[in-house]
DNA sequence: AATGAATGAGCCTTCATTCAT
DNA sequence: GATGAATGAAGGCTCATTCAT
């Protein structure tokens, strides 16, 4: 592709840094124009509105984020693909590289569902959940769906705290950082933390 | 006559439904005065301007929701101390009750902090959240301070779980319902999950 | 009278002070009601009205202030009697007395003139400025209206510079206080400065 | 092409009467922009606000009217340039000319004056006003700088008389007419009737 | 292909005024 | 007689969007 798109592409970087950290309402064409040094009509030039920009930030973000590879959970033992779910989302949630913004534009998703969401659902978010409850009901051999669906909760829950409540941690505990080795020790804490449980639920559903 | 702050009680409850809708800066003035029946300038002259309204609706809402005793939780093992925090919490934060919007509000505060959010963390969070780590730290006696951390924010973490994915709870399992008996199941599981993970740290860090 | 209007009073004082301060639109009855001590409703229940009370304003300051006898420049010789009402003048308008905003509101109303001022020159102004023009018209034998005319303003211009141009003298000599000295001064430096005009004037319409 | 500030002058030119007619406050941007035959937001999108908007006014009224050769009054003997000084002030004041609202803006910053007063003073009024006091001090030998202040400002009085006091001489002398001719003669009138007052101040310092 | 000028809808706020008590 | 609650009109400003070039 020639430099034609080079516009475009610094507009969907700056956007996503812009919409994650103002939202989508707050963030101004103004400023995410100004931060890609492109004219203030430029959006609406090359996507056609700002809502329209903000859906083609996603699918940006998604594209380059989602080749991690999340399949890499598909084999080995059940506590196994757990564990590797885990410290995959783990890193992905606290990761601080490029698509920084990804994770928290989903955040932002969540409270202020679009129709964004519906479509995020059905692409990423459920095939990714459907791995974790996979491992999870191999996990509780005995239990029912419900049961299946609160253990799955539990280890979600713990990824995505780090997501949500950032604002709630550094108020808390303003010493808390998130370095790749603190990471690290999260993910096993979460897979070790969550194994533990589900091993109590299989314990008790048995009985 | 209790006449006088009818309007402004009933701007009050208003509010807090279309903040917790909407959002702060969505939100609009003319929507909520309309909601509650009064003047366009009624939230102006009762409370001084939108922002002034925004923190009012947060100190009523604590008001009527921090009632419900979060102190029952200071007596007793730890383990049963832990059980009723996570008790509490949970029905908190899937209550149907009156003050519905609280949760909500404190959700979109997360992700938009503002100056509220510092109060909030200040006079209501941080007492909330020290007599958990208590539990905890009780729980983890040869426990480092990053580990009880790390645990209290696992058992933190399925709490609000159902508060900031309710959108994508709704989409991944439709037929979800939270019904008081659901309610109690999902707290007696976050105990007895959470009591097993830092049963499993606390042999971790032993040896 | 009882103490019924004691309200009224003050709130006639106080809206002097804050009309002269601020201007008819810029100010407002809520300050003036504040500043009274009164209700916020008061001037429309006492006055009926914001610019009703202006009114008043006027008419009290007047009353107040044009008792100081501008008559007493009706004897004498023609100097003397223009020596006099530049005497008065000069000391009214740079006066600190009680009714200091008397002068601040006339110079005021000769930038934003409105009904108030037209009832002002016919009751107050014309016969004051015919009093100076009866004294330059006796020291201008020889000379026609026109001249009469600018004479006179040469006189008054002198006087109310003090009244419109305090703004830009306070900025061009910071220094400069009107003690009443200084005001003796002025007033005596500008009777003489006129004489000395004046004189100028018939000389050239004589020859 | 010319065409791309059009409506930035015609908004400047519009904001020029309307503030001189209604004063900073009262002036309304729906009238500018209707007057200027522009959209409602225009004076925001070229100007940033009423308030920039309004220094603008000023410094293109400035910028028009000081063009008028305020220098010729350096030369030749005191009195000469006391009487040059005079006269261009004087028909500057009273001119008809295009930046008609030039004075009258001027006048009401004086009653109500702003951070642009301050300005104003420094760029053009100070430096006006020294010529005039240097050609003073020479008419005054023995003066002390009180004096001289007092000359200048009767000087300057006869001069801004015409400004300040304009809705008062029209209800005083409705016939009064500023034809190109009156005004001639209105300058020449200020003229010698301060070089006669300087002269009797001369006169008395000296004795 | 891309821009700068211009638009119009909408929002929060201020303020004099009114009304029931 | 006097007040506090409530009203409605109006104003300035922001911002996404459009249009002519």
């Amino acid at each position: 592709m020639p430099a034609v798109d080079a516009t475009r592409a610094r507009l969907l970087e700056a956007a996503g840094d812009i919409f994650a950290r103002d939202g989508y309402r707050a963030a101004r064409v103004r400023d995410i124009c100004a931060a890609a040094g492109a004219n203030l009509a430029a959006v609406n030039y090359h996507f056609g509105g700002k809502l329209p920009l903000y859906r083609a930030v996603f699918a940006h973000g998604f594209a380059c984020a989602a080749l991690s590879a999340a399949d890499r959970a598909t084999s080995g033992t059940p506590a196994a693909r757990l564990t590797a779910w885990v410290d995959d989302f783990v890193h992905r949630v606290l990761a601080d590289g490029k698509p920084a913004w990804v994770g928290k534009l989903m955040a932002r998703e969540m409270n202020d569902p679009t129709a964004v969401l519906d479509e995020l659902v059905a692409t990423h978010i459920r095939p990714h959940f459907t791995a974790l409850e996979s491992a999870v009901r191999a996990l509780l051999p005995a239990a029912d769906d419900a049961s299946v669906r609160r253990g799955a909760s539990s280890v979600v829950a713990q990824c995505v705290f780090y997501l949500h409540s950032r604002a709630i941690i550094a108020r808390l505990h303003p010493g808390w950082r998130f370095s790749p080795d603190e990471v690290g020790r999260i993910a096993a804490h979460v897979a070790r933390f969550s194994l533990a449980g589900l091993a109590a639920m299989a314990k008790v559903a048995k009985s």
